[in-house]
DNA sequence: CGGCGGGCAATG
DNA sequence: CATTGCCCGCCG
């Protein structure tokens, strides 16, 4: 009787323990950080079976373990954050212990690939150490051509984007992710892993003071060049994404 | 031009 | 493993 009820306690507290594991590592939802999405609230999307969401300390994360990157990765920047940021790089990528091996991608995958390792939620916004070493999970990043990671994306998105947080007077919610060919098994890849290689890059930016937002669209491609950002609109048209439910921004 | 953000690869 | 040097594009 009483051995019983201190194995039925043990069970409660492994079954709590389990409940908090769960929702720290955001394994079925994101629960866990729901402050980097507008209103709380996750983008609608059919989440597809090896879809993973992660979350991290400065960003979130919907994982597919089909390509082997982001779906997209949603961050909340604003004056703050963007003082608190610039940290040091450290550059040790890492392939995710979080995910599954047969659904995430590795160091050798990105190796001699002629790609760079481009961050979705780049490093330079990261606020402390432990989001700047957490920015190098190679779940946050897309093969990426080259010289566009280096240069317009890195300026004319990543920093601008940077800048405009700096001097916003709220909140900005920032969504960055890859798009493919029609079917991502089509779709080029990389390594013995098959990394999908995106066949463009967009970054949401939402300004929620203003209720504005816009979105730059890239092809990750070395060619591209500096362009005038898309609509909301014109970008959930051709993601086929309602990154934010139930928000109509104006742009 | 130097500095910065984003990388790669060779070396100990 | 960490360090170092190098490259690239862009900005002021």
């Amino acid at each position: 009787m009483r051995h019983g009820h201190t194995l039925f306690k043990t069970l409660c507290i492994a079954l709590l323990l389990l409940a908090h594991a769960i929702a720290v590592f955001g394994a079925e939802d994101f629960s866990a950080c729901p402050q980097f999405f507008l209103n709380r609230t996750p983008p609608a999307i059919a989440k597809r079976p090896t879809d993973r969401a992660l979350c991290y300390d400065s960003f979130a994360i919907l994982y597919s373990g089909e390509s082997k990157t982001p779906v997209f990765v949603a961050e909340r920047l604003n004056r703050a954050s963007i003082a608190d940021a610039g940290e040091k790089r450290t550059d040790k990528f890492f392939a995710d212990a979080r995910l599954r091996s047969a659904e995430r991608a590795t160091l050798d995958d990105y190796k001699g690939s002629g790609f760079d390792r481009g961050h979705m939620a780049p490093a330079a916004d990261m606020p402390n150490p432990t989001a700047m070493a957490q920015s190098f999970s190679l779940a946050n990043i897309v093969p990426q051509a080259r010289e566009h990671n280096r240069g317009v994306w890195a300026k004319q998105v990543e920093a601008a984007t940077r800048k405009y947080a700096s001097r916003a007077a709220g909140d900005v919610y920032v969504i960055t992710g890859p798009v493919y060919w029609p079917s991502i098994a089509e779709s080029p890849s990389i390594g013995p892993g098959r990394i999908r290689v995106p066949k463009y890059l967009f970054k949401l930016v939402y300004d929620q003071q203003q209720n504005r937002a816009w979105a730059h669209w890239h092809e990750n491609s070395d060619a591209t060049k500096a362009s005038p950002p898309i609509s909301y609109n014109d970008l959930v048209k051709r993601t086929q994404v309602n990154f934010f439910p139930n928000t109509s921004p104006v742009r």
